[in-house]
DNA sequence: CACGCCTCTGTGAACGTTCACAGGCATGAG
DNA sequence: CTCATGCCTGTGAACGTTCACAGAGGCGTG
């Protein structure tokens, strides 16, 4: 009678060490890479791993460890902007680099209705994961609240909801948006106006402050158009409000390329020459910044360094170290193009 | 002695037993939602489990049930590509989508070196997922062969490598690259050229053969450029070669949108008026498609379909059914804008 | 009253590891 | 010769669940 037509019944640890003719134990030891092994009993184990197709089960080994060896990286984003965020995936290579070298497994997890909530937070809590990476969570996030309580190893890219104090690694916004402010008003534009996105976010609000903090007195309310997301479609709409708003406009900054590209495409669509009738730049050095015509001058984030960066956060805690509370900050350039 | 400054130790399900004042079975039975138990008993467990945070040991029950209740996304893209590609979202969204509704967690893997090869096996292996779908493996894939043999419930998005007889999820990209170089051929060009990209795959070897079956009789191999990936570089230089090859070229069909974006850039700068002076037209009506300027004809590929069918199937054969092991295949549909 | 059935509960045995401990066997020093 | 030391090995207990089984009590029926 076999089993059943389905997997075949996995290989154990004693079914290497019957087979190898010893214990238990030193099979484990070999499988750890554990000194006191004689070379015989190593040899002998790793004959029998392969003749049985041994695979350590995982969930034992987490079991009696108490910890899984994976790191979640968790991404929080609205459907449509998971799809256009060119920085995601740049982070998760730059956080995949650095577990990967570490030995931990990234497990990335997309959260993207009720339901995953729920189930995340047995994930999170129940063993599967060692510490978590978080992308873009929104104020009053659920989870956030959740990794705070369970006081788990965790790394927020971006400055955490609320103002928690969790660990995290960013950009400096506010400080980005006023150089490249700054930049625009010296090449010697005169109405300057902004699109900005998604002030329910640090990231988005603080973009905002920046450009306020540069114009100083020249800043004009009327000069802003405010927008939800940071996206394609967002651009055209905050351009085409702009537009109506302040007709004579010969300069914007879009909250990010994606929106900086919508932008353009209405002033290209209307006829308005960029850069020589209304310049605009973008944020973020992403793939939008170099493929519009003319392509846009932005700020670069190092987005795979920020994913490394909180890969190394969350394993310093793995380590038990003490890490900086206050938050890591990389550095941002502007980068020139012909937009602006 | 408090037993160390970091995580408090986890409330078991042996606690919550005796706060609540019952055994372990009935706890075990109130979590799994199973019938026969009083409604007096399961109020004290809920009770209880809100009083001592109580979250059940993933590691533990995945250990008896021989099962985690997850499935992995695996993605082994080469670095570059996988920020490029657009249909990588849709695809894992739509798998999410489903698997969440089904109970299951999704957990997204990325195979980006060596290292990852084999910890990804144990991962495999070990019995932290149920099953697994693959994205974009590409020929003499190591991961392949380990699904293979260890007969995992697997479904691959795209052929699987080798032509081996693993469950998938595709379009006819054959068919579709014919459709699109026939309804090209119709509207009147007569020096039709393409970018072939990655035809170390199965979807770039058969958009070729498909541009080869629509020309037929009037195909020239002086009039394909071959590139090696689906990417807007690969575009720029499959444009560059085409044009020295083929001055006189009317009409390319690029074997991704990226390319096509590419290739438009390349026709812009030395002044090619696109469509009037050469047509162009792209494959999966991603978001390059409708953002270049003009925006691209295109072969419409069902992304987020493709992901839910492949979860799907995936989920089939964790219960046990026979699938269809001729494979899937989804509809695509042409959608022509002002590129061609 | 005896019996069977249904509801509910507790218990022991697994699942496949790791880890601490105990102990065996050489080897070398006193 | 004895004892300590270093290398190597085996064994029992634990990790936190689920599952099958046994059994208690209530109720209706013959």
């Amino acid at each position: 009678m076999t089993p059943s037509p389905g997997r075949k019944k996995r290989a154990t640890i004693l079914d290497v060490a019957t087979v190898a003719g010893i214990s238990r134990g030193t099979v484990s030891r070999v499988l750890n890479g554990e000194p006191y092994v004689s070379d015989e009993a190593r040899a002998a184990v790793n004959k029998a791993i392969k003749e049985v197709g041994y695979v350590p089960n995982m969930a034992a080994r987490n079991l009696v460890r108490q910890r899984s060896q994976a790191v979640g990286l968790l991404i929080h984003e609205p459907h449509a902007l998971f799809l256009e965020d060119p920085n995601i995936g740049s982070i998760m290579l730059g956080a995949n680099t650095v577990l990967s070298q570490a030995g931990y497994q990234m497990v990335c997890l997309i959260i993207d209705s009720e339901l995953d909530v729920n189930r995340i937070g047995q994930y999170l809590n129940g063993g599967s994961i060692d510490g978590a990476i978080v992308i873009s969570a929104s104020e009053n996030d659920p989870i956030t609240e959740l990794i705070e309580q369970l006081a788990m190893a965790s790394a927020f890219v971006g400055l955490p909801p609320n103002h928690r104090p969790l660990p995290f690694v960013s950009i400096d916004n506010k400080k980005a948006a006023a150089e490249i402010t700054a930049r625009l008003k010296a090449s010697g534009r005169t109405q300057i106006g902004m699109i900005a996105s998604a002030l329910g976010r640090a990231a988005g609000a603080d973009r905002l402050a920046g450009f306020a903090d540069a114009m100083g007195s020249s800043y004009r309310p009327e000069h802003v158009a405010k927008v939800e997301h940071f996206s394609f479609d967002a651009g055209i709409t905050g351009m085409r409000e702009l537009l109506e708003s302040c007709p004579t406009i010969d300069a914007v900054f879009a909250a990010s390329d994606a929106v900086a590209a919508g932008a353009l495409s209405v002033l290209q669509r209307i006829g308005r020459r960029v850069p020589e009738d209304i310049a605009i730049v973008g944020f973020d050095d992403s793939v939008w910044a170099q493929r519009t015509n003319p392509p846009l001058s932005t700020v670069r984030q190092p987005a795979s360094e920020l994913g490394a960066q909180a890969a190394e956060l969350v394993l310093a805690q793995l380590r038990g170290e003490e890490i900086n509370r206050d938050g890591v900050y990389l550095e941002t350039t502007i980068v020139w193009r012909e937009s602006a």
